[in-house]
DNA sequence: CGCATCGTTGATCAATTTCAATGCCGGTGG
DNA sequence: CCACCGGCATTGAAATTGATCAACGATGCG
């Protein structure tokens, strides 16, 4: 069992209200915290906002009545998370580690009284889309090789650091929420990650610790031959 | 090799320019007609405009360099494709039949100086999002069987119709474009087919006609156990 | 009628899932 | 301070599934 039934979370779970946000610079950046753990939103709540992540780490995904879960994107500090279909969220939201966003109404999206706004959600919307299809394009990658070497190499895009033996990526997800990500077992995770470490294209300081030392060599895993 | 290559293509497989549409009902609605075959735009071609499907049925799909290929979406009356990522489209689109669009200069969908067009546009993007992350829960279904019948299912609820014996659909898309779409191969859809046809689920009137005579039991099967 | 394209079926094989056990680490309480 | 516990990561062996390779059938078109 993968998360907690609903009934379980109840509010309990959940972050505190945007109502109530502290407010950094102006009523233009109202913030919210989501702790660790805590849900931003879950499947089926009535959108009100859009969120737009500052720093930390969340996560999308749906849950099927029986378990399974789809991680359907990760979100990362400059994402837009939280966009509604028809009135309500498709996905659940928590956070993977403590984050922080900012809360825009849910209207932005719709009316154009905040041009630069506006555009700014409209283009992230855009960008989403293309970032589902090249999720896409991970997903149906025949080989586990392949899924992982491409989710490696797409996180030390966004958020890798260079460092003196390679591409550092401090990697905050759990093996699970990876797998569920990549449509593979945990198991199949890690062992492709020894994988990787054995055939000398990373280096795990630490299971969430990673540096890229071969990135050409785990360019070359992230397609077929 | 699924696709010719684009050199091949060139212009031949273009459709008409929609410079010059025909208008059929003035200059709010400027239509297009694609031929069966041909393309309304490719991965890398600079994106103008943004188009709602009037009829017939579109391709949306990328192509790796060896040659494989993942189908992001197809177009069925009612959908808006092609939506942009910076200035360029990132999907390659040709019609598997006849089709007629409608065209929106790309801009609808950041300016607001005809609010309820945009407004559908935005609308349209946000119901995209949303297809695709059920889309996602299609691919990273582990089993073929699963992704079949959550395939017919889905498009048995866009384009079913009730008939005698069940509920017929009239598939337009290839084996083999089924396949790309679900992360599969044509050799597996074709025996899942077969299999649910044994099963006494379905009816292959012919390989494009199928008719759902076991709504239930294909529901089953959309699902683990 | 023959060719080309697509769909179907069969047999084999490789890959990943599954099931199971062990290791690792941080937190907690005696 | 140390032992224990729980969650997560890792590794191993077996079982299942879908890919692959190959052949054949069906259908439409010049």
């Amino acid at each position: 069992m993968y998360l907690k039934p609903c009934s379980e979370i109840s509010e309990a779970g959940r972050a505190a209200d945007p109502a109530d946000p502290f407010d950094e610079t102006g009523p233009r950046r109202m913030l919210q915290r989501v702790g660790e753990g805590r849900h931003l939103f879950m499947e089926g709540d009535e959108a009100h906002h859009v969120y737009e992540v500052q720093s930390g780490m969340l996560r999308l995904s749906r849950v099927l009545e029986n378990g399974r879960r789809q991680v359907v994107a990760f979100g990362l500090p400059g994402d837009v998370i939280g966009f509604p279909e028809g009135d309500f969220h498709h996905t659940d939201c928590d956070a993977i580690s403590d984050a922080v966003v900012s809360v825009h109404r849910k209207s932005a999206l719709e009316v154009c009284v905040d041009p630069a706004l506006h555009q700014r959600l409209t283009k992230a919307a855009l960008r989403e889309i293309c970032a589902m299809q090249d999720h896409f394009m991970m997903l149906s990658s025949k080989s586990a090789a392949e899924k992982v070497a491409a989710f490696l190499l797409s996180l030390a895009e966004r958020i890798g650091e260079p460092s003196a033996r390679g591409l550092r990526i401090n990697i905050g997800m759990r093996r699970v929420d990876i797998a569920d990500f990549l449509g593979l077992t945990t198991e199949t995770v890690c062992r492709t990650f020894t994988q990787f470490r054995v055939d000398g294209l990373i280096v795990l300081e630490t299971a969430h610790l990673a540096i890229i030392t071969d990135l050409a060599g785990l360019r070359a895993r992230a397609e077929p031959e």
